[in-house]
DNA sequence: TAACAAATCATCCTTTTGGATGACCCTTTT
DNA sequence: AAAAGGGTCATCCAAAAGGATGATTTGTTA
């Protein structure tokens, strides 16, 4: 199999001449370029095309999260593995955001830097054990505090209806009830969400996840 | 430092025995009891408040996802580890939405399992290479397609107001408009949103992230 | 310069909403 | 048995919304 072409980047010269280095001295890895910044990196990766791009965070003009986000942009299909001391939430949940495939911290040893990125270049995810845990909070999704807000579960079905643009008459008719008690049931609705009007009802129901 | 204390869930008694024969040799930590169902689980939680619960996913009666939701919201705070062989997207999702510290896969290494469980057991996360890419596609937010569906920054003014329960009137006090120009607007964000009516625009608007 | 999008305003007319009130029927809880 | 909540229906009326059309002004882009 053809090495692994790589791009490193990364803002200190010292830290990326050394990593380039450890690298090429693994027989699967080439690296192909370097760059000291997020704007260099758009520059190389069009111009050669790397296999997976080795990527610091924080860099000055162009961070590496707005540079995973101008690569995706631009069409780049190739893996991004972050490499960077940077343990902050919003480096971390930005650049996986952004389409990056792994995020690594550099106080790594050199071969689980080596097997990260074949696991990238497999196709699969990498997380430092220090940032999982914090992945893996982002993931939870807010509870619902009530399920529901209080309301009925026919009254759900005619919010949902509602939601989708269906008028009094038309609720009416895929409920298989009179206008009558939709209008009830809305009344009642707005009553229990303390909404002025059904557009604001919806716009609640959306904070409280009943839609 | 006290062993951990590991309770064992698994409803493959063969595998189950395995697995605790292989904790009890590894000096850090005590399995101190084992359970065949979600159902059995609860119960010894509750009796012997474990440091930590290694849980099988799929299992008859109450499944491994059921089981860390029922204890969570128990208000079991211990570490829950799942070990299982699925990689199974809404199994793998579920178990980590419900409060799972980790997800590991059965083809791991003992030794790989003696480092899951004291990295948990330190508070980080673990997830197995091979489920890492599925939970950091999971982490990606939809797009916003052109971050405002090509509403126009007035309009978004507009739409955001009304989302708040504000009539054709309420907008127009607010923007210092006619309420011509805010019934204009409201139907070029219609038009724009392809929405029968406000109701329905805020719906669309909440989706594509606009309010 | 011409074309275009955005923002502004107006009139006319029909449909939809929302508010207020009262009523009947059924379950479940007290 | 009584109370409470959910679901059903009706009438009346004022306010709000939506459709169709046309127009002016101001930037910005072609």
């Amino acid at each position: 199999m053809n090495p692994i072409r790589i791009l490193v980047v990364d803002d200190h010269a010292l830290f990326r001449q050394g990593l380039v280095g450890l690298l090429e001295d693994m027989p699967d890895f080439s690296v192909v370029g370097q760059a000291d910044s997020g704007i260099g990196a758009i520059k190389l990766v069009h111009e050669l095309s790397p296999d997976l791009v080795l990527m610091d965070v924080n860099m000055p003009e162009m961070d590496g999260v707005n540079a995973v986000i101008a690569l995706r942009a631009r069409g780049y299909q190739g893996h991004i593995l972050m490499l960077t001391i940077s343990q902050n939430e919003q480096d971390l949940l930005g650049a996986l955001n952004a389409g990056a495939d792994g995020y690594v911290l550099k106080n790594l040893e050199p071969e689980d830097l080596e097997r990260a990125i074949v696991q990238v270049r497999e196709g699969m995810g990498v997380l430092s054990p220090e940032v999982t845990k914090t992945v893996l909070d982002a993931l939870q999704q807010p509870k619902r505090a009530v399920g529901s807000a209080g309301l009925s579960p026919r009254e759900l079905e005619v919010i949902k209806l509602v939601a989708e643009g269906a008028t009094t008459g038309q609720v009416a008719a895929r409920l298989y009830i009179s206008e009558s008690t939709v209008k009830t049931h809305i009344k009642n609705i707005l009553k229990k969400l303390d909404a002025a009007n059904r557009v604001e009802a919806i716009h609640k129901a959306h904070q409280l996840g009943l839609v």
